[in-house]
DNA sequence: AACTTCATTCCGGATAATGGAACGCTCTGG
DNA sequence: CCAGAGCGTTCCATTATCCGGAATGAAGTT
């Protein structure tokens, strides 16, 4: 597959961008890149022309509002996210803990979107970043149901077994001290995420945990309902 | 200010598959941007190795999950998004209506965030979307406040009414039908931006559009006092 | 089996990216 | 008050590499 060098410089400088945090000068940026000042620059004024980064008062550089328009639109775009959106938001409120949407993506698993809990410990995964298939509860999910889309040849028992009882969890095993529960979103025959509670290990003891399960199984299945309703692909 | 040829081409072609809405196959890409199918086939290879683009199953090409990462990021490092976010689901849930954030950003006013109310009808800006300085309440502020930030020289005797009110109401002079109101966030001696309530006209009529106001500089003031507080600048 | 349509690859030529060096500017400290 | 260091930005000869019409191969469709 053939590219193109200079946007595939322009891309990481981007990313450099983000993993930074805040803004970073030119010099910074091109040391980190070991790219020759002007040639960033030269990149650099080109994402700047379609607002991707901007400048602040002097001089120094970030991600721009750009970028929010077409990572929101990605996200909008995308119809399960879309659909995900307001039940994350209502599970996150009526149960206090983070819940979030992971789904198969280019034969990985990422974080679609997220909305977090309101508790003072509260798990706050990155929307966009990837979740390993071996060590999580929708990993498991993802073997058992579609395992071609996370690029596995079958699936496990331990992950058949996950599939068979609806849901499954997660206790430590990705993170030491999170668990996590997951439920998958089965519509039309095939698995199109999961929707994952995820808490600190004390918050979901007990009656908790029980809750916490049926406020997961019950956010994949209206989120699955809701994709088989809608009309659009 | 000297660019990259290349760079262009390949945030256009972003830019083409976001308004495309959905997936577009390279040849009605190609066609939209009057690209040649080889020089945009180049590009989006770049892209998809980024996973700022993806293919579906069988070649239609599509935004993608770096594109989110990189646009919740840019959401999440700036300051005033950052802090703004939480007050605006917060005043959303409280009153039922729409609350949106709305910034200076290289000379333009555009929405950071929002949060939607609960009404069947009811406001929905596009987050990243450009708004216009003279017809609006936000611009008004700005006008007042900071002019040099949105390319205006002074600032109307309207504005400077609006400033010394502490909000300003804007009612169809933007959107016909759409009232909005706003309020500035003033940190450290200088406008970081508006909170901005929208509703329909009739839903703001009487204790409600009173009960708007309240809200909206309310959540202005709380944003104000995070940033303050907030070491980082 | 002929035809269309698609994504993808090829390759010579010309364009545009490259990057070391120089520029103008603002600080900083002697 | 000036020398120096740092910054973002510009210059320009060199050449790497981007360009794009044409060819390819794989699916569908008639």
């Amino acid at each position: 597959m053939e590219r193109s060098g200079t946007v595939d410089k322009a891309v990481r400088a981007l990313e450099a961008l983000r993993e930074g945090g805040g803004s970073a000068s030119l010099a910074e940026l091109a040391a980190r890149l070991r790219m020759p000042k002007a040639t960033l620059h030269r990149l650099l004024a080109s994402l700047a022309a379609h607002a991707l980064v901007e400048q602040d008062g002097e001089g120094r550089y970030r991600l721009g509002v750009g970028l929010i328009r077409l990572g929101l639109g990605a996200q909008g775009l995308d119809p399960v996210a879309r659909v995900a959106k307001p039940e994350l938001e209502r599970a996150a409120r009526a149960f206090g803990e983070t819940f979030f949407l992971v789904a198969a993506r280019a034969g990985r698993l990422v974080v679609l979107d997220k909305a977090e809990g309101t508790g003072l410990l509260r798990a706050a995964p990155t929307v966009g970043a990837e979740v390993p298939v071996d060590v999580t509860a929708s990993g498991r999910l993802y073997l058992a149901h579609a395992p071609e889309l996370v690029g596995a040849p079958c699936a496990s028992p331990a992950a058949q077994r996950a599939a068979r009882r609806g849901y499954d969890v997660n206790e430590g095993e990705w993170i030491d001290g999170l668990t996590v529960i997951a439920a998958p979103v089965l519509a039309r025959g095939s698995l199109h995420g999961c929707i994952a509670c995820a808490a600190a290990a004390q918050s979901l003891r007990g009656d908790r945990h029980d809750a916490a399960v049926r406020h997961t199984r019950d956010a994949a299945e209206r989120v699955a309902r809701a994709l088989q309703g809608d009309s659009r692909r």
